[in-house]
This record gives structure tokens, C-alpha cells and sequence, in this order.
DNA sequence: TTTTAATATTATGAAATTATAATGTTCATG
DNA sequence: CATGAACATTATAATTTCATAATATTAAAA
């Protein structure tokens, strides 16, 4: 017997929900989908991705550093640059469906929004 | 001219992500995350749902107004009692690739996780 | 091997989120 | 219309997340 049962009676197993949860409050912040949106049709190198974002060096490493840890995102280093890229395209599809429930502008290129 | 375009250069329009990225943090709570599989299949009660969580009725219902206020559930009043269910199906298709992507067990009920 | 460019990490204060406790509201029933 | 059951709201302290500043790492070039 190694207590391999849930002791507490109620609360069963929240635990199951944690990582999911997790991975929506990282995709959760307008920086970080933002990226993801920016990711979503090719690599982009850090200073890139600060330029084009207008936040600081150190804020954007911290928020690729979150999307990394998850496999979100991949980096590949190249020379003395980093370049990011979508870990699972899927994410994608996933990130589409969000825009389409909850946001009223399309947030991704290329789907109806440039003019 | 009625400054159509975006003053600050930089940070272009971050507010297109704001809707999405707090449906997402919304959705990003383990406990939440699991209102929403048990809503999936039917209507609760909120003393239903206390008693089926295990937490407080005051911390439950803290929840579902933060899911009811972005209308991702919607409430019944019948006598005293006020039931919840899920406002739009099609968060359910997401929620499952949510959990194709991020979630290493299955989550909602009938899905290969019974025994 | 020092220097420099590019990126990452750490420390820290401010802001947001969370669970609990206490109180308020709504509505059926006597 | 007073009471109790079901649910919602508010206040608050603890925790977590966030942006900034400072420092560290990594790798190419001098």
C-alpha cells in the first residue's frame, strides 16, 4: 500500500489542472500574446522583438524566459544573437480560437486587419 | 485630421491583446479551469459546485463572477438558487485543445480518464 | 585575452490576484 | 413583513506577478 489514493476527501485532484492553468496565465498578458502574434509567421531575433515591442531588454527576456520554460516558444542561438521561434504550430490554431471567442480586433497578421 | 494614427510610436496598439490576455489569465486558475470541465456536461447549482470543490461558498462565487463578467458562463436565478452553465459551446473546443496542448492528463469527464 | 554586442539573471518595489472572514442581497415561506 | 436559505459583495492580509535597474553570461571580434 503506498497511499496511492487522494487522502483528502474533497478537493479531488486539482492537481490535474494545474499545468493547463499555468500555460493560460503565461499566454494571459498582452506582451506575451503579442509575441506570439509576432512569432506566429516567422523567427524574430531578441532585439528585434524589443524594438518592434518598445519595452526593455530585460522585461523581454523575462517574458520569452516564461514562454521557453513551457515549450511555447524555441530559441536557437545564432553567433551572438538568440533567435525565437512557435515551439508546436498548434498553438496557433489554439491562439485563433482565443482571438475568435474572446477579441473583438483580429490580432494576428494578414486575417482581414490591414488596410 | 482627427489624429487617427497612433501618437506613440512605439508600443503599437498593445490594447488589441488586453480582452484576450485577461480571458486567458481568467480561465488560467486551476479551480476555475475545473468549473468550467464540470459545466461542460450540465448545469450546477453554485451549492453544487461548493460541495463538489470543497472551498468556500464566498471564494466560489468570487470565481464565477470573474467567469460570468466575461459572459464565458452565464447564470439562471430559479427561487433562490442560481445555476451556471457555459455561454458559448465553442470554448469547450478550445478548452480541449487547451488541454491536447498543455495538460499531460486527460481533464474533462468521458474522455478515456474513466475506469 | 581583453573588449564589446547580445542576451540572461537577480534584486526590488509596486501592482494585481487570491482566500478568508464578515456583511449584504434576494427571494420563497410562514 | 419577519425569517431563513442561497448566493453576492466587500475588506483585508498574504501571495504572486510585473517592470525597472543593476549585474552576469555568452560568444564574436579586436
Amino acid at each position: 500500500m503506498f497511499m496511492s489514493y487522494n487522502i483528502s476527501r474533497k478537493k479531488p485532484s486539482l492537481g490535474k489542472f494545474a499545468s493547463g492553468a499555468r500555460c493560460l496565465r503565461i499566454l494571459g498578458h498582452p506582451v506575451r500574446l503579442r509575441i506570439m502574434t509576432l512569432l506566429a509567421t516567422k523567427e524574430w531575433s531578441v532585439n528585434e522583438l524589443a524594438v518592434e515591442l518598445g519595452i526593455s531588454q530585460s522585461n523581454l527576456s523575462q517574458h520569452l524566459t516564461l514562454l521557453k520554460d513551457r515549450e511555447i516558444i524555441v530559441a536557437r542561438r545564432e553567433g551572438h544573437q538568440v533567435f525565437y521561434r512557435i515551439g508546436e504550430k498548434k498553438v496557433l490554431v489554439f491562439l485563433g480560437l482565443m482571438e475568435e471567442l474572446f477579441c473583438r480586433e483580429p490580432l494576428f497578421p494578414g486575417e482581414g486587419g490591414e488596410e
